[in-house]
DNA sequence: GCTTGGACCTGATTGC
DNA sequence: TGCAATCAGGTCCAAG
């Protein structure tokens, strides 16, 4: 999309977890997409208006992209139309379509000038690939915090962008307990924390994401990490590095998935 | 002020 | 086989 012109925009119901903005599509057709970026999981992109189309997956959206005669990411027209929401037709040829079976996922727009003032941006942490986001920088947030380390790192306004896999995973990997309180941690141990939690997002950026069920790369293809889990969705399977099995919990209505004997820090 | 739990919506899976 | 209950990658908001 980066680059060309939004020819039309064929909205198929009034809203998706929200209404669209008034005059969506008035608003943005025409319009060439300059830039197209991203803030935690919120998509961005900049368009020759001023605003800014912002747009988020929730849990099972998704864009395919058909009808062009180049570019990478061309593949078949989805199978699925009963959850095409969205339509972008695009200068070039190219037919980006939203699809998005559970709705979770909203398009909005907001002055590309003021992109911090957008309400989600406002409170929110660093990107945990970004150099802000360090050990010391965890040791600053978490002091004080009464919250188990789980559900701190689930939280948007401490790091953006982390969500349920790669949490349980990056804790996993760096031997804390996820019930720890945030605040009771040691600093080397948020250290090695903050390595691992950018490390476990590196490889699932090279791996093309995580595929549970409704997860497609933008090509279509699957993606590759869920290969690698260690913990997560693995409750009863044999610990990769101690062989105990591993468990499930509920944290702030989530699950959690850990090694009892590997995570004790 | 901070934290938790329910709600949002649909589909897949599990258990009776 | 059929139906009901449960669970799911995210985020918001009311209640505690």
């Amino acid at each position: 999309m980066e680059g060309k012109r939004i020819l039309r925009v064929e909205t198929r119901r009034k809203d998706l977890r929200f209404p669209f903005p008034e005059n969506f599509n008035q608003r943005i057709e025409g319009a060439k997409l300059t830039r197209m970026g991203r803030r935690a999981k919120y998509l961005v992109g900049e368009l020759s208006t001023g605003e800014a189309l912002i747009m988020h997956l929730g849990m099972t959206g998704r864009f395919t992209v058909s009808g062009a005669r180049h570019g990478k990411f061309h593949h078949a027209a989805g199978e699925d139309e009963k959850h095409d929401h969205v339509v972008f037709e695009m200068q070039g040829g190219a037919r980006v379509v939203f699809n998005d079976a559970r709705r979770f996922g909203f398009m909005d727009l907001w002055t590309s000038e003021a992109l911090q003032t957008y309400p989600p941006f406002a409170e929110m942490g660093p990107e945990p690939i970004s150099n802000e986001f360090s050990g010391a920088y965890l040791v600053e947030a978490f002091k004080g915090k009464k919250t188990p380390v789980k559900s701190a790192l689930l939280d948007q306004s401490v790091v953006a962008g982390l969500g349920n896999i790669y949490v349980c995973e990056a804790l996993f990997r760096s031997g804390i307990s996820p019930v720890k309180l945030a605040g009771a941690i040691r600093k080397d141990r948020l250290e090695t924390l903050s390595v691992e939690v950018r490390k476990v997002i590196e490889e699932a950026i090279v791996a093309g994401g995580s595929s549970i069920s409704d997860f497609r790369q933008s090509d279509g293809e699957l993606g590759y990490f869920q290969h690698s889990f260690q913990v997560y969705d693995r409750e009863g399977e044999a610990c990769v590095v101690c062989a105990k099995p591993v468990k499930r919990l509920v944290q702030s209505g989530r699950s959690t998935f850990y090694c009892a004997s590997c995570q004790r820090a």
